[in-house]
DNA sequence: CAAAATATATACCGCACAGTATAGTCTACT
DNA sequence: AGTAGACTATACTGTGCGGTATATATTTTG
């Protein structure tokens, strides 16, 4: 991939988490990447196909970041940890909310290519963490996993609307209690 | 309030809702609700107080058809119904998402007055779920209106994302054992 | 009836937007 | 040396945006 073309993904994910995609335009992108309209419509044949880059960029690096720590723990303590690696990211400063979550919001139309795609990208994360329950021995696997997506992205959702709401300590009380829960 | 005024706060609730804040443009609203953009800048000094009216417009209006129903429950019944509430105003066709989780979205710097209305809507919620929780004798009250919002935002979010998900099934087993448990 | 408030119609301003056209520059490889 | 590919500079198109100016019509109220 071309330097360039990495240095226009990078601009453009940072502006859309801080300013918001629809107003980001691109003229601002180049101006703040060092480049001109030219050759970021050559990379990219549209803002669209640009956003949507930006957010598979976005989950991929997400869901790397999160499986290279859970992959060095024991399969049956990953749901253990799980919440203590959300909680480091969302810590981060560099965090500004779930970009899936927030490209669903500012892409109402269940039948845009964004909106699918943040559709995609939720139905991911949850199969992830089936898995994650499937490893941990827990029997009803999906419905654990979809009740602790609604944790971590109620948290995140909770963190990107007010920094340091602390949202993700009680998430993960919730989480435990309900892991033990189903268990038994 | 002037007749115009509600038809335009309804009209523009409607075209947030459906298409976003930002891609909705104040020439549309005029045109759907069969007026001028005069009128409208008579009842509005601009179109970020119009947002904010229809913000407020929506959680006021939530807010009052959720606490209508559960005033009419005994108070230590309320926690246990709040998800049937729930779960109904969600599975309404006119539900397109949590207003203010949206707006947060679409304003994502923290110094915008419709960011920190999103905020202040949140906090307001969370405020209401703590005193159902007292009421239901909850000991730490706080704590657990804390992670039944990250369900029920959770459920809301997942629900915006996929229609028909069925998330608040599952937020709803989620909150029973998480409500046992805190009374305990 | 008269005055005042309220709504309309229409045209306009300046700006930002996504995207394109044209022409020129730089670098790298053969 | 020469050619191809990547990048730049700049100007442009057409559309939509938020917001205003002006002037007229309709309704309400004293």
């Amino acid at each position: 991939m071309s330097l360039l073309k990495e240095k226009i993904l990078q601009v453009a994910s940072d502006l859309f988490q801080t300013r918001g995609i629809n107003s980001t335009g691109v003229d601002t992108i180049v101006a703040v990447a060092g480049t001109t309209k030219m050759t970021l419509y050559k990379h990219f044949h549209s803002k669209e196909g640009l956003i949507i880059e930006v957010l598979n960029e976005h989950y991929r690096h997400f869901h790397a970041w999160l499986s290279e720590r859970l992959d060095r723990k024991k399969p049956a303590e990953r749901l253990q940890k799980l919440f203590d690696f959300i909680e480091e990211w969302v810590s981060s400063p560099d965090f500004h909310g779930m970009a899936f979550l927030k490209a669903s919001a500012e892409f109402p139309d269940a039948s845009s290519p964004i909106h699918e795609l943040s559709n995609t990208h939720s139905q991911q994360f949850r199969r992830y963490l089936a898995e994650l329950a499937a490893d941990a021995g827990i029997a009803d696997a999906e419905g654990l996993a979809l009740q602790l997506s609604l944790l971590i992205e109620g948290a995140m959702q909770a963190e990107q609307i007010k920094r340091g709401s602390g949202a993700i300590v009680y998430a993960k009380k919730a989480a435990n209690i309900l892991i033990k829960s189903s268990l038994r």
